[in-house]
DNA sequence: AATTAATGTGTTTTTAGTACATATTTGTAT
DNA sequence: ATACAAATATGTACTAAAAACACATTAATT
């Protein structure tokens, strides 16, 4: 490896420089990992184990190893801290500034993911992971509030142009629902009748030709994402 | 430094990890650089310095100084390489797969920069670099290839809903001009009347009662950008 | 059987986008 | 000076998308 890195740099033609100088940042993935419940938009997120911030929440990170992608290293985490593969990712920015890390100099890639956390068995309390609105959440360590607000208004834009919504739902669902999950990102009430006609031209959805169950009042049918969209459509990572 | 450095790895919860694992990851920033002229777009390109890709052009780019922003980063480099300041920059994505520098781990912020090319003076001839009409770019060294059309699609999207395109022309322009550069920048023909009518809507430049000289033909009005919006709008870097 | 609370659907109005043609101005050639 | 060439400047009709809006239908509850 050090033959490789002197080469690295004496090819980034730094090669008076310090070796030393280029090998002191650190890289980090944080993944903001939202969730759908009850007309409620939330955010996972963990106790901070900085004593600089302790009594804060964080995102779920960590470091990057230098045998991971940065999008392994994203997947890794959702898996290491909820038990989850084959989650939804999105990159989003990379936050770099110098004392953005109170212990060093680490530049951290933001990613958010969408999960169905009605339905999806998370490993919360193994590991102090709790769901909170997002609407709600005024503090966090480090940057992350920052990040949490940028990834917010990336899913905002991203949630009208691409079937991703999808991935904080079930796989059946009703249009009820669909527009409360439209309603709890965009933060605005939707008119039914133009958010239907909305969807229909998108043709993302099949009716199923079944009915909710469980439910007081009259049963909506349950719709299912077209087949190949779930996975399509996934931007770089 | 290294104080510092085991605290932030405790923190982490990778105490027991080795510490040279995590500090072998090197980060850069490379920047594609637009520019327009004539109905086309441009993009400012250096000759590779690795031997690997020896007779490829790559991106303008270099690692990340661990006292310096990533933002910084791309400053210094459009400085050092350029001789410009004060250059309209937006990040893009960041790109991290293990392999994807020949000479070792290295990850790389993506950003793209919107210049005057026509009347701002480079130290192009200094820095062995070269503008190429993007349409033209098929090789580049390391990924740059795949960076350069991501952030062309950014630029495409992007130049429609926030008043960014005018780093490339001049302070006064006419409305043909602009147009031009609307047309190369997103490879099709636009439609005259509609277009005025569409930046007209927009409200972001104001006719200021000159015509254009060194034109063969009928001079069209100058317009130039209204006050406010050249710094506004810029997006998180 | 009546009531309640939701689902499901269609029309009108308004706004934005697209397609398209003619008059006007200036420079150039005769 | 006149005619011509080549660009600027502008408006209207048509089409598509978005927003505003109201009533009939279904199933559970009483």
């Amino acid at each position: 490896m050090s033959e490789r890195i002197i080469k690295a740099l004496k090819n980034a033609a730094i090669e008076k420089k310090n070796r030393q100088d280029y090998f002191n940042i650190a890289v980090s993935v944080d993944c903001v990992i939202f969730g759908y419940d009850n007309h409620e938009l939330y955010v996972l997120l963990m106790q901070s184990d900085l004593e600089e911030f302790q009594g804060l929440n964080s995102l779920l990170g960590d470091l990057v190893k230098p045998n991971e992608d940065l999008t392994e290293a994203s997947f890794r985490i959702l898996w290491e801290r909820t038990g989850l593969q084959n989650v939804y990712l999105e990159q989003v920015h990379t936050f770099g500034k110098i004392n953005r890390h109170p212990s060093g100099r680490v530049i951290t890639t933001a990613y958010f993911s969408l999960i169905d956390m009605q339905h999806q068995q998370l490993n919360i309390a193994e590991h102090q992971l709790n769901w909170y609105p997002v609407r709600k959440v005024k503090r966090l360590a480090f940057d992350h509030l920052e990040i949490l607000q940028l990834c917010l208004q990336q899913l905002q834009q991203r949630v009208m142009e691409r079937p991703i919504i999808f991935h904080l739902l079930p796989p059946l669902f009703s249009l009820r629902e669909l527009q409360s999950v439209y309603e709890a990102i965009l933060g605005v009430e939707l008119d039914r009748r133009n958010f239907r006609k909305k969807i229909a031209i998108k043709d993302w959805i099949i009716d199923t030709n079944t009915l909710e169950k469980e439910v007081n009042h009259r049963p909506g049918k349950l719709y299912k994402l077209k087949a190949g969209l779930a996975n399509n459509f996934r931007p770089y990572q």
